[in-house]
Parts: C-alpha cells; structure tokens; sequence
DNA sequence: CGCACATATAACCGCATGGTTATACGTGCA
DNA sequence: TGCACGTATAACCATGCGGTTATATGTGCG
C-alpha cells in the first residue's frame, strides 16, 4: 500500500490516450442530452429517442458508444433494453465545465456593464 | 444571490454544446501532452516541442486552440512565446478520469487472479 | 538594411466519426 | 408460424480536424 496521492507523475503517452479517449466520449452534445435525459433514472431506447429528438438509429449507435466504454450499462426486459448510468463520475466533470463556463460567460458579460 | 446549488436543471442544446466543446479541447492526446508539459510551470514555444515530439506548426496550432479557449495565456517576451496554464480545473478534471481509469484497469485486472 | 531565429498561418491530405437510410435481429403475441 | 414492435447494425456520405509542408510574420541584432 504504497501509493499515497502524490504528484501525478506524468502519465505516459498511451494513458494520456486512454484519457483523450475518454473526454472524446463527452465531446459531443447529442450523447451529453442522452447522458442528461438519463440523470435521474433509467430510460428505454424508445424514451431516449423521444428525449433527444435523435433518430433511432443515431440513438442507437451512440448508447453503444457509451455503454461499452462503461459509462451507461444495459438492461433488456423483454422487447426494451433499459439504459442506466453506471458512472456517475461523468456530473461531476460535467459540473466541473458548467461552472467553469457560467463563470467565463458572466465575466464577460460584466464587461458591459463594467 | 439566490442561486444555491441544487438540481443542476437541464443544460439547453446550446449549453450542451458548449460543454461539449469544452470537452473536445481535452479529448486530443498531442494537447494534454501539453497540458501536462505546463503543469509546473510557463514554457515557450520551442520547450514545448521537445516536450512533445511534435512539430512547431503543430504545437503552434494546439496552443492557439487551447489559449483562445481560455485554457491557456500566452506572455511575449522578445522572440520567444511563453504559455501558461490559465485554468488550471483541467487538471482536477484529468485527474477525475484517471481515477476512474486506474480503477477499471485494476478491477478487470483482477479478474485474473480472482 | 539584412539576416537569423521564434512563432504563426495557409494550403493541403487523410482519417475518424456523426448522421441518415435501409435492413437485420430478436422477442412477444395472436 | 407469422406479424408487429423495439433495437441493433451495415453501408454510405459529408464534415471536421489532426498532421505535414511550406511560407509568412515579427523581432532582435550585427
């Protein structure tokens, strides 16, 4: 049990991929409007479909994105397959950005009015 | 003052999309490459590129991503071009997703010797 | 001025990927 | 068994973007 929580130590180049690869998976709005629709609860492709507005099959694809990179994890019950997030770890860093950029934004309004 | 923090209340498309750009900054390996190199410190131009093994028109590029976006500041002094890390969350958020990485690893490691 | 150096930009290429349409797969039900 | 429904997948297109090469911009210095 060695490991405390020092310096970060510089991760290698093939961690630094697997990070990149992981914010790549929240780079795009149409999964974080899945992402959001599924904040406080399982919903099936159908439900998700009508929450994001998306095609089906656009719906699709990006739930297996998500869900084999184990942010949301699947639950078939008969013809519905339910999907949950299975890490919530992502609120945060989406709570992070958010107040980051409310922050940025309201700085810049104040210019105005300065 | 009214705004207290409770349900983070459902982002707009146009939010999200913000967000998401955000995110998009971050999801490339060359510019977290960077983003690290900066950790301790401003450097300029030239440092960067042997931090990073790229060529100058690329880093050059990725800087002017990451500085306009804020993430980064740029200081002139004679020929050279020093940067520094102007928002230094991008380090809480990297560290959340290596945290969670770090885990997924160790628990499918585990499921060797388990 | 003219040259060397540091940085930025432009033009271009190739690949990855988001979206669409069409279709396949699978399951419940009559 | 056959149909309807829900979901996943395949094929395709268009766009974005990272990387490279070449060149422009700018600054200090002799």
């Amino acid at each position: 049990m060695a490991r405390k929580k020092l310096r970060p130590a510089a991760l290698s180049p093939e961690a630094l991929e697997l990070v990149a690869a992981r914010f790549k998976l929240l780079a795009e709005p149409m999964r974080l409007r899945l992402l959001q629709a599924l904040h406080d609860g399982e919903l099936n492709v159908t439900q998700l479909v009508e929450a994001s507005g998306a095609t089906q099959a656009n719906v699709s694809k990006h739930l297996g994105l998500l869900s084999n990179a184990g942010i949301l994890s699947r639950r078939k019950d008969g013809l519905h397959v339910f999907y949950t997030i299975a890490d919530r770890m992502v609120f945060d860093l989406c709570s992070l950005v958010c107040t980051r950029l409310q922050a940025d934004l309201e700085r810049k309004a104040g210019h105005f009015h300065s």
